[in-house]
Formats: structure tokens, C-alpha cells, sequence
RNA sequence: GCCCCCGUAGCUCAGUGGAUAGAGCACAGGAUUCCUAAUCCUGGAGUCGUAGGUUCGAUUCCUACCGGGGGCACCA
């Protein structure tokens, strides 16, 4: 893990150094700003290494080691950071840092309480993350699931890092989709009413469908029997669609700030003008009776139709409308959460806003592989349109939030991602939610307990945490230390799952000790030096777990 | 045919232009008079898909190929 305070504090050393060794002349300028202060790969070589010697020693043809001696001597005075400054391997410098400057970061991080991990990197700025989109035909399958997940924990840890989030769910209530829709609700009313029916060739087989039917029957009776559009069928479908999908959202504990409506583009007239626009800069033509965008002289490999020979636009052409009105909205990162099976999407609608003026570098792309998941050993095959997909919601039934989420998010988002529900459904240590949860709850338990025998923590003295100097515990400082950098780097990558490894390494550090160590002991300085470790454990757990929208149970 | 993602331990997956490539699961053995054993410790396991190239140094960057997934509509 990466200690980002104290690594700054010691690039800053490192940096003065490379200075005077300059001033001294031990070295030429040649090599400054090429240089690294990083963490080694392996413990025993220190807690930051720099490969600053070999570098001077590439540029000057010089050995390596010889320029590192030179540097070890100059890294050595400042033993207020450094404890231990030493060459290693071919010419690496490591350096241990001084542990009371580890146990000074307990009562900061303690101090910052919840706060602890947010920045201000952001700098308020607008950011819109647009994830599900899904039109109401359906209810979310797991796929959605996934996207639902890692859209909600981007966005949280966005708002993390300081920027003014905007979650936004857009949708489609008219056009195709819907009419199918509407015919295949009929066709399951007619059916359930015993009268001839016919099913559209590419209609929803669901059983969602005949819920929806007889409901209508249930409400109306055969009082639509002889309606020939499809309008009222349409209408309810889609209220108790919706209806459906956000109650699976809230299950999750996923709120939307803004749902927007394709529709609406085209009442206010916003794709005529997208074509009316583009058509100025001579990106548009007809041919065969229908309307093309001329994305060739963009850089792209073919022309696209916007507007069909039927007169109805496909999705590309609204889509770049509404992107366009994203820009007009003055956000200043448009962040786009989709599955894979939607990736065509993208260049399309970026070549739009560009020939529109727009910067296309200011929308990023998320795009998250599928999911497959694994029920009694198989494979569970997931179709909208076939009836055996598994929904959301039923797998919320199975192994509840929390495990749903942490799930979701235990891969990054360019991987497939295999979900198992025997593993999320286990109570058991090899379900790392559990794992992680345990941690936490098991800190609780700790601070239970010390209330219980009346041991307080007191004040944080130096004198007091010198006490923590067990490898565990430095280890255990290092990695919270660490947590701000991690946050921010998972922001602004667009990788909550990142966060998820971070969690389960500490979990497993954290654990590792509580085995080996007592919290509250016989030793009561000790056991309050252990207590301050315990507490701010806990809040690094409870705050990360936060950041990805699982809960911090107290007790398990 | 073209484009995108992936290919790392038996399985699921992290990770990185540099020092001995990691975790979990699975498998084998062990730990509890004591803060939750939903835990911990020990052990084996790898030509980082293949072949070239760039580099002082490549598993990481580039190219080609192979394998898996997705896309290439006047569907979304």
C-alpha cells in the first residue's frame, strides 16, 4: 500500500537531496524529475525505495551502488523521517521510516474522523454519471445489476474527492420497444381472458408480462377486450415496470438525482436541431430515404443512418442530443456507465458532439464486461427477451445488499465478472464480505469490551503510541495512512474496486494481528496505545466501506 | 473480414518499465483457559496465451498470431 503523506514528506527529502548532491557536485542535473520514491515489492526492503542512484548512474555511466553510497550519505542526516537509510539489489536506496512518525498519523486520522479519506481534488467541480438507463421493459437483470453498483460507487466516491455529482438515469417510454411491449402485454391479456391472441415475433416472453396482464384483468375485467391500440396497455406496463425497477434500486440503496427522458428531446424539438446543426457543417445527407450522418469525414470507418427511411430517428441521433444538453448543462465530466453489448455507441455519439462544437475528452466512457453467474455449479444464460433471466431483485432475495454490492464491485470493470451466489450466500471466512464486515464488527467488539473493564483511551501522547511498535502495528499504521491516496486514485481511475482490495488487505493485516496480540491486556499503557489503534481501525473500515455502499455492522 | 475487452497458480482474479510476480478459494497439516474460531498460522503450486520488436532492463509498451467474450443494423 501506498503511504502517500509520508511518501510526499519523503519526496521532498529525496528531492533536496538530489539538490545538494547537485551543489556538491556529486552529479549532474541530468537526472532530475526521471526519478521515483516508491514502495518496494517486498518486505525487508525498507518502506520506500528510490531508484534515484540508478538513474544518475544510467545518464553519468557510472555504477550504480557507488552513486547510491553517495546519496545514502546524504539521506542519513535527516533521521527526524528516516530511522534507516540502506543500498540494496542493484542500486536501490530504501529507507525505513522512523516509527514515531507512523504513530503521529493516529491521532490525525482519528481527528479527521469521518472526514478521513475525502479531498477537495475535485475542486467542485460538475460531474454527471449516467448508469442503468434502462427503458422500462423489464425488470433489471444482473447485468444492470452490476452497472447499478459500480455506477452508484463512482459516483460516491467522485462526491469523495470533492466533485458535484449528478446521477442521472435516462430512459425511452416511447418508440418501438414500447409498442412490442404494449402488443405483447395485449397478447398476454387476450390469452389470460381465453380469447384468440396472436404474440409478436420479437415480443417479452417474461412472466413479468402475465403479471402485468392480470393485473389489468384484475383491474378492468374484460373492458379492453376490443381496444385496438396499444397505448393502455403500453401505459400500465411501463408504470408497473418502472415501479419495479426503482423498488429493486432502493433495495440496493440507489437514489437517482435526475431521470431523464428521451422524449423530452424530441418535444422540444432538440433532435430537429441536432440535425438542423450538422446539416449546416455538411455532415448530413440523404440516401435511400433516409437521413445519414457523415461520421466518415470525422474519422470514422462508415456513415451512419440518424433518421430511417420510416421517418423514425435510430438511437444514435437523440443520444447525440443528449449529449449535447449535457455539455449545456455545464457539467465539466460527463461519466458514462454501459455494458459492452452497448460500446458501438460511443464513437458515434462523440464524433456528434465534437462536429457540434463540444469537447469530446470531457465524456468518459465505463464500460463493464458482462456478468455470469454460477448457480449449482452451472451457468445461469441471461436474455431479456427469454424468460430465464435471473433479475436483481431475486438476487437480492438470495444473498441481500450488502453481498450484492461488495460483489459487484470485487472486479474491475473491463473484466468479466463471475458472481458466485453460493460463495455471497455463505456465512462462512470464505465470503469476503463477510470477511471484511467481521473486521469491523470484531473492532466494535473490542470497543465494547474496554467500555465494559472502564480502559480509556486518554490522550494521545507521543510517549503513549511510542508503545505501537510491533511489525503488525506498523504495518496496520502504514496501510491506513495510506487510504486518502487510495481514495483519490479510485476516483479519478472511475475504479471502486479498487477500494474493495484495499478493504480485504486490511481486513486480513488487521486480523492477523488480532490473532497474534491482545487489544486490552494486562499492560494498561499498552492496552490504551492498542485502543487508539482499534478505534481508528474501525473508522477506516467504517469510512471505506461507506465509500461503497456497504453497511459496517457493530456487531455480527 | 474489421473494431473493443480479456488471457497471470488447479479455480476466481489483483498488480507492475526494474530487486524474489501477489490475494482469495480449493487441497494438506496445525492454533481457541484469554477482546467474536464468521479468525489465524504453516505448506506446495507459475515458460505472467505464443512469437518477434523497442529498452541497460518487458509479465507491463509496440506488432503479428492463437484462445474466450462483446460489437460491426434504416435494434438499443
Amino acid at each position: 500500500m501506498v503511504s502517500f503523506m509520508i511518501k510526499a514528506r519523503l519526496r521532498e527529502v529525496v528531492d533536496r537531496c538530489f539538490a545538494q548532491g547537485v551543489q556538491e557536485g556529486l552529479w549532474s542535473e541530468a537526472a532530475a524529475g526521471s526519478y521515483a520514491v516508491e514502495e518496494p515489492k517486498h518486505t525487508g526492503q525498507g518502506d520506500f525505495a528510490t531508484n534515484l542512484a540508478m538513474v544518475v548512474a544510467g545518464k553519468e555511466k557510472r555504477k550504480p551502488r557507488e552513486v547510491a553510497a553517495q546519496l545514502v550519505a546524504l539521506l542519513d542526516i535527516h533521521t527526524d523521517l528516516l530511522a534507516r537509510v540502506e543500498v540494496a539489489g542493484p542500486g536501490f536506496v530504501n529507507c525505513v521510516i522512523q516509527p514515531a512518525v507512523w504513530q503521529s498519523l493516529l491521532p490525525e486520522i482519528h481527528g479527521q474522523g469521518t472526514n478521513f479519506g475525502l479531498s477537495k481534488r475535485g475542486a467542485g467541480a460538475k460531474v454527471l454519471v449516467e448508469f442503468v438507463s434502462a427503458n422500462p421493459t423489464g425488470p433489471l437483470s444482473v447485468g444492470h445489476g452490476r452497472q447499478a453498483v459500480l455506477g452508484d460507487a463512482i459516483a460516491r466516491l467522485l462526491i469523495a474527492t470533492g466533485h458535484a455529482v449528478t446521477r442521472e438515469y435516462y430512459y425511452n417510454d416511447a418508440g418501438r420497444q414500447m409498442r412490442v411491449l404494449g402488443e405483447s402485454t395485449r397478447a398476454r391479456y387476450l390469452e389470460l381472458l381465453g380469447l384468440p391472441f396472436s404474440f409478436p415475433e420479437d415480443g417479452y416472453q417474461g412472466e413479468y408480462i402475465r403479471e402485468i396482464a392480470q393485473a389489468l384483468i384484475a383491474e378492468q375485467g374484460d373492458a379492453l377486450k376490443d381496444v385496438a391500440e396499444t397505448a393502455p396497455f403500453t401505459k400500465k406496463a411501463e408504470e408497473v415496470i418502472f415501479a419495479d425497477i426503482n423498488h429493486t434500486l432502493n433495495r440496493l440503496e440507489i437514489k437517482f438525482d435526475n431521470y431523464y427522458n428521451e422524449y423530452s428531446l424530441y418535444e422540444n424539438g432538440l433532435v430537429e436541431d441536432v440535425i438542423a446543426a450538422l446539416r449546416e457543417k455538411g455532415l448530413v445527407y440523404e440516401q435511400d430515404g433516409a437521413v445519414w450522418f457523415k461520421t466518415t469525414a470525422l474519422g470514422l470507418e462508415q456513415d451512419r443512418v440518424i433518421v430511417k427511411s420510416s421517418g423514425e430517428p435510430t438511437y444514435r441521433l437523440p443520444d447525440i442530443a443528449y449529449h449535447r444538453e449535457k455539455f449545456r448543462r455545464g457539467f465539466d465530466w460527463m461519466v458514462n456507465v454501459f455494458g459492452s453489448d452497448h460500446i458501438a455507441t460511443v464513437p458515434d455519439v462523440l464524433a456528434g458532439v465534437q462536429a457540434l462544437g463540444y469537447d469530446p475528452a470531457k465524456v468518459t466512457p465505463v464500460i463493464h464486461q458482462f456478468v455470469t453467474l454460477v448457480r449449482d455449479g452451472q451457468q445461469v444464460k441471461m436474455s431479456t427477451r427469454k424468460a430465464n433471466f435471473v433479475t436483481v431483485d431475486e438476487l437480492l432475495d438470495e444473498v441481500g445488499p450488502d453481498a450484492a454490492r461488495f460483489f459487484f464491485l470485487m472486479r474491475k470493470a473491463d473484466s468479466q465478472l463471475e458472481f458466485d451466489l453460493a460463495l455471497a450466500t455463505r456465512q462462512s471466512q470464505d465470503n469476503p464480505v463477510f470477511y471484511v464486515q467481521y473486521a469491523h464488527a470484531r473492532l466494535c467488539s473490542i470497543r465494547r469490551q474496554a467500555a465494559d473493564k472502564g480502559v480509556e483511551r486518554g490522550a494521545a501522547d507521543p510517549a503513549l503510541l511510542a508503545r505501537l511498535v510491533e511489525e503488525e502495528e506498523l504495518a496496520l499504521l502504514k496501510a491506513m495512512s495510506a487510504f486518502p491516496a487510495l481514495v483519490e486514485s479510485a476516483a479519478l481511475a472511475l475504479e471502486p474496486h479498487r477500494i474493495v482490495f484495499y478493504l480485504q488487505d486490511l481486513a486480513a493485516r488487521f486480523h492477523g494481528f488480532y490473532n497474534r496480540h491482545r487489544v486490552i491486556g494486562d499492560d494498561p499503557e499498552l492496552s490504551r496505545a492498542r485502543l487508539w489503534l482499534a478505534e481508528t481501525l474501525r473508522l477506516v473500515f467504517a469510512n471505506g466501506l461507506n465509500l461503497i455502499g456497504v453497511s459496517a455492522p457493530e456487531s455480527m
